[in-house]
DNA sequence: CCGTATAAATATGTTGACAATATTGTACGC
DNA sequence: GCGTACAATATTGTCAACATATTTATACGG
C-alpha cells in the first residue's frame, strides 16, 4: 500500500497535510503556521514550506505572500462549480472507459457492481462512499489516459472528497446511483462510448443538482 | 500587465522557469541543476527548490528523489491525451459561456471575430497561433466557473504552449479554424449551450485528429 | 580491453540562523 | 471610550552550511 519510494520529508508531509486538509481534521480557514508545522513534524522549515508549495498549487490551501497560507473554505458555489469540471472530465473518462477497457476489466467493475447490488439488497442502505469511489476508479483508470488520470484523482477527487467529508447527506440515495451504475456499466459493455459519456454526466449532473438545490433551499 | 504583487523570489523563478519550459528554451530533458539556477538567478538554493516544487505539482518537471528533476518531454501521444482533457474542459467552457457571457461579452468576442476575419482575407496567412488563443481565452473566461477557468489557465494552457512551440505546423489551416470559430459564435450568441459545447468539442477534436494522423504518418 | 569495485566529487535533502515584513500589544491623544 | 501611533513580538522570506545519496572518476583484476 504505502510505497516507501519518495523517501523525502517533503513529500510526507505533503500527503500527511492533504489528508488532514481533505478530511477536514485541518479545519478549512485554519492558517498553517510554518514554525508550529515544523515543531509538530520534527522537521526545520525548509520541508514544511515546500510541502506548502505543493498544496498550492494543488488549491488546497491559499497562499498571501508575507502573510501566510490558510486552508481553503469551500462553499457551496464553489462545489458545483469544480462538479461542472468533474461532470466534464469524469464524462470523457466513461467515453475513454467503453473504448479503451480490457474485457477483464469490464468483468471486474461488473463484479463490482454485484456486490454493491447485493449490499443494497440486503442492508437497504445508502452506498458507502468508498463504494461509490470505487467504481468510478476503476473507470476512470479504464480511460487509459494518463493525463486524464492524473487530472482527476490527483487533483479534482482531493476537493471532491473534502466536500464530502464535511457533507455526507449529499450522496444521494443508494437506489437511484445504482441504476445510474448500472445504466454506466451497460453502456460500457456494450462499448457505446456517447452512451456511457451521456450517463456519466447525467449522474454527476444529478448530484451537482443535490447541490444547487440545497444551496436555493438555505436561502429561504 | 506585470503585477507587482507576490513579491517572493519564489513566484518569480517559477514563472521565469515555466515560461522558458514552456518556449523551449529549456530543452525537454535538460535536468533543472540547483546549484546552476541559483548561480543564474543569483540566489540561494531555497527558492529554486520551491520553485521546483510548483512546476513538479503543476507537471512541467519529473522529479526523482535524490537524482533531481527534469523537463518533461511530450511525445505526440501524451499530445493526444491532453487534447482529449482540453476537448472536455473547453467544451464544458463553451456551454457555460453560452449561458453565462453578458451581452457586452458576446459582442467583444464578436468584433474578435471580424478582426481575424479581416486579416484572414487580407492575407490569406495561417490563423496567428494567438490569435487563435484570445478566442478561446475569452470564451473560458465567460464561462465565468474559477475553478475552470483555473485548471485550463494555470495548469493545461502551458502544456498546449509547450507542444506548439515546438511543432507549429500542427494549427490547422486558417479558413477552416475561421468557421469553426464562427460556428461557436453563432452558438453563443443564440444561447445555445448544447450546440456551443458540441461546436468547441469537434473544433478541438479536429486539431487532435491532425496530430493523430501525423503520428500514423510518422509510422510508415 | 572490459567489467567491477572502490574513492573522489558533485548534487540533493535537511538544518539552523539572519533579514524583512506583518501582527499584536500598549500607550497616548482626542 | 475609541482611534491612532508607536514599540514589541512573531512569522515569513532568504541565506549559508551540514548530512546524505548519487554520479563520475579511477584503479584493480580477470
Amino acid at each position: 500500500m504505502s510505497e516507501k519510494k519518495d523517501q523525502t520529508l517533503t513529500t510526507k508531509i505533503t500527503k500527511t497535510l492533504r489528508e488532514g486538509i481533505v478530511r477536514g481534521e485541518i479545519i478549512p480557514g485554519t492558517k498553517l503556521s510554518e514554525p508550529k508545522l515544523a515543531e509538530q513534524f520534527q522537521t526545520s522549515r525548509g520541508p514544511i514550506r515546500e510541502a506548502i508549495r505543493c498544496l498550492e498549487v494543488m488549491g488546497l490551501v491559499k497562499h498571501v505572500a508575507h502573510e501566510g497560507v490558510r486552508v481553503i473554505t469551500l462553499t457551496q458555489e464553489q462545489v458545483v462549480e469544480i462538479y461542472h469540471v468533474r461532470e466534464a472530465l469524469e464524462g470523457k473518462a466513461a467515453a475513454l472507459a467503453a473504448i479503451n477497457m480490457t474485457d477483464d476489466e469490464i468483468e471486474d467493475l461488473s463484479l463490482l457492481m454485484h456486490v454493491h447490488r447485493e449490499h443494497q439488497s440486503n442492508t437497504g442502505a445508502y452506498m458507502q462512499s468508498d463504494g461509490d469511489f470505487d467504481f468510478h476508479y476503476k473507470i476512470i483508470q479504464g480511460s487509459k489516459n494518463r493525463f486524464l488520470i492524473r487530472q482527476l484523482c490527483e487533483d479534482l477527487y482531493h476537493l471532491v472528497r473534502m466536500f464530502r467529508y464535511r457533507s455526507a447527506r449529499f450522496e444521494h440515495r443508494a437506489s437511484l446511483a445504482l441504476i445510474e451504475h448500472e445504466q454506466l456499466l451497460f453502456a460500457i459493455q456494450q462499448r457505446d462510448e456517447q452512451l456511457a459519456e451521456m450517463m456519466m454526466r447525467r449522474h454527476i449532473a444529478r448530484a451537482r443538482d443535490d447541490i444547487a438545490s440545497n444551496i436555493r433551499e438555505l436561502r429561504s
